[in-house]
Formats: structure tokens, sequence, C-alpha cells
DNA sequence: TCTGGGGTCCTCGTGCGG
DNA sequence: TCTGCCGCACGAGGACCC
């Protein structure tokens, strides 16, 4: 599957034209299932996926083996084993996925100092005025495999949506170097979907509007984009066509909230009940803020019936709280307010609007749905 | 098929104060 | 004093991401 650099797109020179910037995404291969890998060498070359073992679980990460049989991120484990019947299924270990996490996120530090951590597997890096970017991001490859096993697919481009594009683009193993307008020539013909952003329900509407490609969608008119979308995200679509993106690479992201919710296996119906499942999900939640160093102003509870019908509610108070008292009691008063009517699929506590986060300005081509 | 958990941020509606 | 306008904060729902 890995293909040698002179084959990829890698432009002979680094240069790439109108660039102000040369930023890389780095993705890590399967990453659950590798870390699994390193423990239990044993599964290697058999279909591994994942997962929680409840009836109402899914699968995290499966193995390129389970990927074959059609298994996929976030289908139920149930459909996944009568997919791939002989699948081995591993309970997730979040402690151990955030340590080596953290180990490759020091090894990219070591070679590039701008990094934004995007999630446990992912993080953007921000090249510009390196004299060789494509060098240095081969020798993170090449140090994350070494130092932890791991294999990493990389897309460097003129801005974090072609690097993200490009780096999904040939995993695994991959390394792509991309200019803006050979990103528009190689997803030309690709589905809307491909882009980060466009997710099931957008690639719906566009489809209504006849939109089925990304060139489509990049040569598709403002004003009937606008008319369906708004005049913030119908623009921003467009863009994304184009592979327009001037987000910067952000080092110093902070939590804004922070929550517990828990799918119940069976359904739970009745206040008194509801009322003694929340209390442990406060006690994570009140647990994590403190070590987390966190206190906001908005205590929320999330309620999600049984045909996934959710809805949420939430207090805003004068001063921030994080103590187990005051945000059980507010969680258990907008959960007698809001009486579920019907048996309750999943119950979720949420502490939000923390002290010192600012709301930054928004930007045009930030990301409209985070 | 039958949909986890933990997040971010957008849109839209509403209430309120200047 | 009343009314309309505007900006802001909040609340709810939703889309999306990993």
């Amino acid at each position: 599957m890995s293909t040698s650099a002179e084959e990829r797109d890698e432009p002979k020179s680094p240069r790439i034209e109108n660039l102000d910037r040369t930023i890389a995404h780095l993705d890590l291969d399967a990453f659950f299932v590798s870390v699994e890998l390193q423990r239990r060498p044993e599964l290697k070359g058999l279909p591994v996926i994942v997962s929680g073992t409840g009836p109402r679980s899914v699968v995290t990460t499966a193995s390129y083996e389970a990927r074959k049989f059609g298994v996929g991120s976030a289908m139920p484990t149930a459909k996944a084993l009568r997919l791939c019947p002989e699948a081995v299924v591993v309970p997730p270990d979040g402690a151990a996925y955030k340590r080596m996490s953290g180990t490759v996120m020091d090894l990219i530090r070591h070679h590039v100092p701008q990094v934004e951590q995007a999630g446990l597997d992912e993080a953007y890096a921000d090249l510009t005025g390196m004299l060789a970017p494509s060098a240095a991001m081969r020798r993170v490859v090449h140090d994350i495999r070494v130092e932890t096993g791991l294999h990493a697919s990389v897309g460097i481009g003129p801005n974090r949506l072609v690097a993200k594009v490009a780096s999904d683009a040939e995993k695994p193993d991959g390394f792509v170097f991309l200019s803006q307008e050979q990103a528009r020539m190689k997803f030309a013909d690709s589905s809307t979907r491909l882009l980060p952003g466009v997710g099931p329900k957008t690639r719906e509407r566009l489809e209504r509007l006849q939109i089925y490609t990304v060139d489509d969608l990049s040569e598709a008119s403002v004003q009937e984009l606008t008319d369906e979308f708004g005049g913030r995200q119908g623009p921003w679509l467009r863009a994304r066509a184009r592979f327009e993106d001037d987000t910067p690479v952000q080092t110093d992201r902070e939590a804004v909230s922070e929550s517990r919710e828990t799918t119940f296996s069976v359904d739970v119906e009745g206040i008194a009940e509801l009322r003694e499942r929340m209390a442990p999900l406060v006690l994570e939640l009140c647990k994590a803020l403190e070590t987390h160093g966190h206190s906001g102003r908005t205590v929320g509870i999330k309620i999600r019936y049984s045909d996934f019908e959710t809805h949420t509610r939430a207090r805003t108070l004068d001063h921030s709280v994080s103590d187990r008292a005051t945000v059980g009691r507010i969680a258990s008063q907008l959960l007698d307010e809001f009486q579920p009517s019907r048996p309750v699929r999943l119950l979720g506590v949420r502490v939000a609007g923390f002290t010192g986060a600012t709301s930054k300005p928004r930007e045009q081509l930030s990301l409209p749905f985070g």
C-alpha cells in the first residue's frame, strides 16, 4: 500500500505557487487498533475491532483487515460482527491511547514548534518558513515509527484544508504534498462528502441543488448556495470546494466545556431512577473538572429518547461552578423541570462557559459546525 | 442496520436593557 | 411615557468531527 515519495504528488520543488504558508496534517493510521496491536502482537494480521461490549456499543476503530469486510467506525458492533464474525473485539483503553498520543505529540513538537493537536490521533503543524518542510515531516514520521511502532499519514499543503484532505487521500502510510490547484484537480470528481465540514445532511441538501462533486460545488452559484445555506455557510462551502482556507494553526486551544453522558443498555423510565443514574455522571464530571482546573457558569443536561429525539436544557449562573453539590442540584432541577415523557436512552450532564475561556471572534472561513 | 462518547460551533428565536 | 431599534446574552437544536 505504501508508495515511494517519487510516485506521489509531491512537487519536485517544495515551493507551492502563491504560497504564504505551508501546513502539514498528520494522522495516525487506525490509531486505537494499532496501540492494541503493540500490546498484543499475536493479533497482527487479524481483523480486530476496538469497541465496547454492550448491546448498544459501536466500533471506535477497525483494523484494515476488518475494514475489508465493510466494518467501519461508528458502526454498531452487532452489525460489525455480522459482517465479520471472526473479528476480535478489544475493549477501548482510553488511558493508554492518551499516553501514546502524548508521546507522539512530543515527537512532532521536537521537529516542528507550531503544532495544534486536533484529537488523540491527529495534529496540524505550521511549517511556514522552513527550508525543507517535507523532509521535516518525513523525519517526524520516521521517529514516530521507530519510537512507538505506529504508522502515520501526512498531507502537506498551503492551508489546513488541503493538508487534511491530502493526508486522508492515501492512507495508510500516505505522504502527499499538494498545492491548492493540484488539490482542486485531484479531487474534482470526488463527492462533496470528502470535504471536512460536509456531513450527510449537508451532502443531501447539496444534492437537492444538483451538486454532487467537489467541482460542482466549486462552480456553484454563490446566490444559490446562500439561498439554501445562508450568508455564511453558503460562501464557506464554495470556498471549501476551492480548497481556500485561512484558518491558523492554533497551538493554544482551550476547552470551553466538559461533559459526561451515558447510553443505558436498557431505556430508563421515571424521574427518581433518572436522578439516581445522574449522580455518577455528575461525580465523574466534577472530578474531571477539578483535575483539569475548570469551572463554568452554565450547567446543562441532555436527554435522548429511544427514537433518538434529543433534548437539552441549560441554566447559566452568575458565577462559575465545578463542585458536585451545585452541579448536581442544578442538573436535578433541570431534569425535574424537563419531566421526560417517555423512556430515556441517554442521559448527559455538562458544564460550559469556562472561566477564562474567551469567545474568539468568528472567522469567515472557520468551520461553522466545529 | 439502528445508531457511543466527548467535544466545537453555527443558526435561530427570544428576552432584556440602553 | 411609549415605541422601535439594536446589540447582547442566553437557550435550544442541530451538524459535524474524531
